[in-house]
DNA sequence: ATGTCC
């Protein structure tokens, strides 16, 4: 009979890295022991951890319950005042774990964007700064997601002259699912420092180095599409007009997630919070893992920053030609800003386009919907945020079973998209109306063009929709 | 989001 990790638990283990551990030696060596002699033995370590530091089995063990000095917190009772855009139409359960969140005595300030729902922790569409603690799901699993977008000098109409030769160089320059490029292209990125200093991050490297250029699965995609710019962009002296442009949304893959997880579960061995807090757990920045994921989480951000150039750097030899403009953005990441009087806040954006005064960012709609390129307008009391997209309006699940692939086809066929791959959970009407969600947001950003989706690919793996 | 469970 195995031992399990409850098992452990009813003992007076903590939960961590040492009942993991204590299982799997117990198990490697007592083998075939009697229950209650294994229970005996790790009852023993816990009573006298301080015995076993040294043991020939055990030790490891003994070390990782010694290790943490955990901090229990506590809430604040009563929740800071935060802004909400377009409250009617979020749901109960973000409102509640934002409300949650500005209850951690870490917290300076929030806010919460229109386009918000559930998540774990900090829900999508909110904004969190904090003092001097960075809380890993705070800025979510997919670390550094962010949107790109290219401009070029192309006339949009060979979209539909051209459809097959676009929808080819989609198909050959861009990867999906678990698909990843047979001879990926080499990035100076593999040459941070924190691919060999850090030893979760080195764990990590081949991998990253194998999908660098992939985009993975879920709502991520590479779309070509019309863009319509109505406020020049001087930073690129761009005109008023119609350009073709190449839309990229994707994150930073296997690295990113793995860093979350790696430093998700540290924050939460080391800062124990209520029950419905858990998933806030902070790391303090001047603590070695607070340090060690910032530096992380930064490489995952530059991670995701190069993969998107990598597809966007394909697509412009595809086309043969060279963009006029790139405006690019992550939307799940913290960063050091400083508030009114100078001082540092972490804040963390997750789902939330940065909008500081001038800042250009691109907020996108659905497959089949338009997106924006904006300009923030340092609204205090957003944060210097703004939506992420339009936000869903319905969980994937709901989606699969209630959307109907013909309704899918004919609003698509409507709009003039070609879709290439993508489940019923990736629906225009699983979404919220983009348009609503602009409206509430126009204090926080100025909108300079419009993006409309035209030659559109997503994942068409089955293994990642899980078809049921 | 993620070779979708250490």
């Amino acid at each position: 009979m195995k031992l399990t990790g409850h098992d452990l638990l009813a003992i007076g283990f903590p939960e961590g890295n040492a009942l993991g551990l204590a299982l799997t030696l117990i198990e490697e060596k007592y083998s075939t022991a009697p229950l209650v002699e294994k229970i005996q033995i790790l009852k023993k370590i816990v009573a006298n951890t301080e015995a076993f530091i040294d043991d020939e089995t055990f030790g490891p063990v003994a070390v990782a319950l010694q290790k943490p000095a955990i901090d229990v917190k506590e809430l604040h009772a009563s929740a800071m005042p935060y802004q909400i855009y377009g409250a009617e139409a979020i749901e109960q359960g973000a409102l509640d774990q934002m409300e949650t969140a500005m209850r951690l005595p870490v917290t300076v300030a929030g806010a919460l964007m229109p386009d918000a729902h559930q998540g774990y922790g900090l829900p999508i569409g909110g904004v969190l700064a904090t003092r001097n603690a960075v809380i890993p799901y705070g800025v979510g699993v997919d670390i550094g997601c962010r949107m790109c977008m290219t401009i070029y000098d192309i006339p949009p109409s060979q979209l539909e002259t051209r459809v097959d030769e676009f929808k080819k160089i989609l198909l050959n320059n861009t990867q999906f699912g678990v698909a990843t490029f047979k001879r990926p292209k080499d990035h100076a990125i593999f040459e941070r420092k924190e691919f060999s200093e850090l030893e979760i991050v080195r764990s990590l490297k081949d991998r990253a180095w194998q999908q660098i250029g992939s985009s993975g699965g879920g709502n991520h995609f590479v779309e070509f599409g019309v863009v319509e710019i109505t406020n020049a962009i001087n930073e690129f002296n761009l005109s008023p007009g119609i350009y073709l442009a190449l839309l990229s949304h994707s994150g930073s893959r296997g690295l990113g997630a793995n860093i979350a997880r790696h430093y998700t579960q540290i924050a939460m061995n080391t800062c124990k919070l209520p029950q419905v807090a858990k998933h806030l757990a902070w790391l303090d920045l001047d603590s070695e893992a607070g340090q060690e994921y910032w530096l992380a989480m930064n490489l995952a951000g530059d991670y995701a920053s190069a993969c998107h150039h990598q597809i966007h750097e394909r697509i412009a030899i595809g086309l043969r030609t060279t963009p006029l403009a790139m405006i690019e953005n992550h939307h799940n990441f913290a960063w050091k800003e400083k508030d009114a009087q100078g001082d540092e806040l972490i804040v963390h954006r997750k789902g939330a386009t940065p909008a500081g005064k001038g800042v250009l960012g691109i907020i996108p709609g659905s497959m089949a919907t338009p997106g924006f390129i904006v300009r923030g307008k340092g609204l205090a009391a957003s944060i210097n945020s703004a939506s992420h997209g339009a936000g869903r309006t319905m969980s994937r699940t709901k989606a699969k079973q209630t959307i109907l692939q013909g309704t899918v086809n004919k609003f698509l066929k409507a709009a003039g998209v070609e879709l290439i791959g993508a489940g019923l959970d990736e629906a225009p009407m699983a979404y919220k109306d983009i348009h609503q969600v602009m409206d509430h947001q126009k204090d926080l950003v100025e909108v300079l063009g419009s993006f409309m989706p035209k030659i559109v690919r997503m994942c068409g793996d089955k293994r990642f929709q899980e078809v049921d």
